[in-house]
DNA sequence: GTGAAAGCGCTAACAT
DNA sequence: ATGTTAGCGCTTTCAC
């Protein structure tokens, strides 16, 4: 009954419902032959289930074993009839290359690695996306770990692609110290940081304009008449959270604004922590309370707007980092968009510009931001309250 | 000036805005040394940005190569004080160990893919996620990529994946004939499908109760009663789609309701086409237009949102699988909520049990759904137009 | 046009 | 406790 083992745990699945558990007609189809042609006596078991080589397709076709991976790999130089007696070979065996042996032989592996964040977060979606497009134009795969914004994990993760002989590296650096990358990058491991820039070391770095966007987004407050403006970001060893706040004073201080000490709340972006500053700065004395908010990025703008959407009074608002939906709310968020997209096309091209041998100097590549106008931040401060 | 080439292409960054080009001091660190000790003469520049090697190691700490693979792969028998100088030698030249080597004879490669329809989609984040932690915690990467719903490029990106030998494959099907499959699959490489089943092939498959979960969705709807309800899908040849608009037949079906030919529109899930079918359904003579839609996926739901958002007359919406921000909308969004998470979690557990050797017949793991009330699904018809 | 031999960097199996 | 040998499946080199 059971396929490749005895052991009579039935475990048919993990926890939940089990529907049809079609008892199938019989999955113990007989594996594709690799006996076939191949005089040997089977060899010892070999590991991957047995699957052909290109010695058994050699053997096979009765040619040599250079003569299948030139049929493989279509290089030039074989007759018609003797490719087609490989491809016969290679069809009747189920024959699939190696590139694990490949990419020891040749050096590279046609792969690069990709560390964001968080896999789920909706934010790195177009990013991700966007740096597997590029890599399929290259013929290179994917490899994809989040960091869960812990410096050490994202080492660990840097560090297993790197064994893997990743050709290059796309990184969305959670720490602030990367020196432990340089002897992987002196050993040819291309490397650009994304949305941050790396610590301590010197190396490519496509990024937004945290700084300029930010301050834009807080002037634009301004101008609709704003004067107490809180700032809610996240935690301040993240680059983007401290140049967002930078470029929020920047703003305060280019219309003379005073920024008061509750006005800021750098820290963890856990929706609570975010809730119990975001209704710190909205309450308080008339002179004391914030009449509109900044937010540094999407995971906060969107706890903010639950806290808002409960309360009576309007509040202005504007987030950095666009997200979905963010039109359809009453009112609709305004904010300060930064192309996921382009900022994971640019790193991967970048990339790719280096492995084909681009050399030169460490760039860093900033985009624009765009202030998208929706509403939110169009609401001017309460009357009697401005 | 230039580091690997001398090249004069400048090529300093692809084309966006680039800030700083901070002027680097110099990167040209001399590569960390792997002179040292080896007494060789330097070996004939091999791959990998000539990296150091076990023998080179050995050769340094003055032991034998297998002392260092004992070491690295903390394998007990070594003395400390060989154990420190190999440590050392370790430091010394940066080695790190090459994995591909590694994979090329242990045959298990310690990585699985995971293939879906769309890194972008919000819906997969979760369950990419998922998917990540479970291979984390077994010490295995993820190899991600894209079908972009296209039944070719799932299979090229399958078979590159299988090439590069990793030990199982997590698959949501673009296709619907996998059996081009069956010989990777009997040469070991353990596959889940997830989502949808397989096509023609017997394997396992982990996915929500489409037709449970529509047929309740439109019970939902006529019961606040609606008796004139859109059906807006993806196309036909997905599976979960003609799964949920089975589960709308059999709601009507049950009610004793009739269905209009115009109320079911199966198709492409770009906005504009959606929109129209949305925009046919709704108008019409009073008796033909329809009251109420259920929506076959968040694409869908959101697309048809929108269009709701721009009209005078309330329409009762329940939408399949929920999405971020769906509560804040006015009115919130009622949903058949799948949860993407456990069905990532699950199918990587499941492959990771075959992986450890569970036997057996293949299972279909169905997960139920769970109905969310927020509002747009209780809105009563029309006076007048029930 | 074709093939034999060497070797990529590692681990398994067997010495010592 | 440590080292030596063979070979994973492929590509490279060079000979035929």
């Amino acid at each position: 009954m059971s396929r490749r083992d005895v052991r009579d745990t039935p475990r048919p699945a993990p926890t939940p419902t089990t529907e049809g558990q079609r008892t199938v007609a019989d999955t113990t189809a007989p594996p594709p032959s690799v006996s076939g042609g191949s005089r040997r006596p089977v060899p010892p078991q070999s590991r991957y289930g047995n699957r052909p080589t290109m010695k058994d397709v050699a053997a096979r076709a009765g040619v040599g074993l250079k003569t299948v991976s030139r049929v493989v790999n279509a290089e030039s130089g074989v007759t018609p009839d003797t490719e087609r007696r490989v491809r016969e070979a290679i069809d009747a065996l189920g024959f699939r290359r190696n590139d694990s042996a490949r990419v020891l032989r040749k050096g590279r592996t046609a792969s690069i690695g990709l560390v964001l964040e968080d896999l789920a977060d909706p934010f790195y979606g177009p990013l991700n996306r966007a740096v597997e497009e590029v890599a399929r134009a290259h013929g290179a795969l994917l490899i994809n770990g989040s960091s869960a914004e812990d410096p050490d994990r994202e080492q660990e993760l840097v560090l297993a692609l790197c064994a893997r002989r990743v050709d290059g590296l796309i990184v969305i650096p959670a720490g602030d110290d990367h020196r432990y990358l340089e002897p992987e990058m002196a050993a040819g491991v291309a490397t650009v940081f994304v949305d941050r820039p790396a610590g301590r070391i010197e190396a490519d770095v496509v990024r937004s304009d945290s700084f300029g966007g930010a301050r834009a987004g807080v002037a634009h407050l301004i101008a609709h008449g704003h004067r107490r403006i809180g700032f809610i970001g996240d935690q301040p060893r993240i680059h983007t959270a401290t140049e967002r706040l930078r470029g929020y004073h920047a703003a305060m201080a280019d219309a003379g604004l005073p920024v008061a000490e509750g006005w800021v709340a750098l820290g963890s972006t856990a929706p609570e922590r975010v809730r119990a500053a975001a209704e710190a700065m909205l309450e308080g004395t008339a002179d004391e309370a914030v009449t509109a908010v900044f937010t540094g990025n999407n995971r906060v703008t969107v706890t903010v707007v639950r806290v808002l959407a409960g309360r009576e009074h309007p509040v202005a608002l504007v987030g950095f980092d666009d997200f979905e939906l963010a039109d359809l709310l009453h009112p609709g968020v305004t904010v300060v968009a930064q192309d996921a997209a382009t900022l994971g096309r640019t790193a991967a091209d970048l990339l790719f510009s280096r492995l084909d041998g681009a050399g030169g100097a460490p760039v860093q590549v900033v985009l624009e931001t765009r202030l998208v106008p929706r509403g939110s931040g169009e609401i001017p401060p309460e009357r009697g309250r401005e």
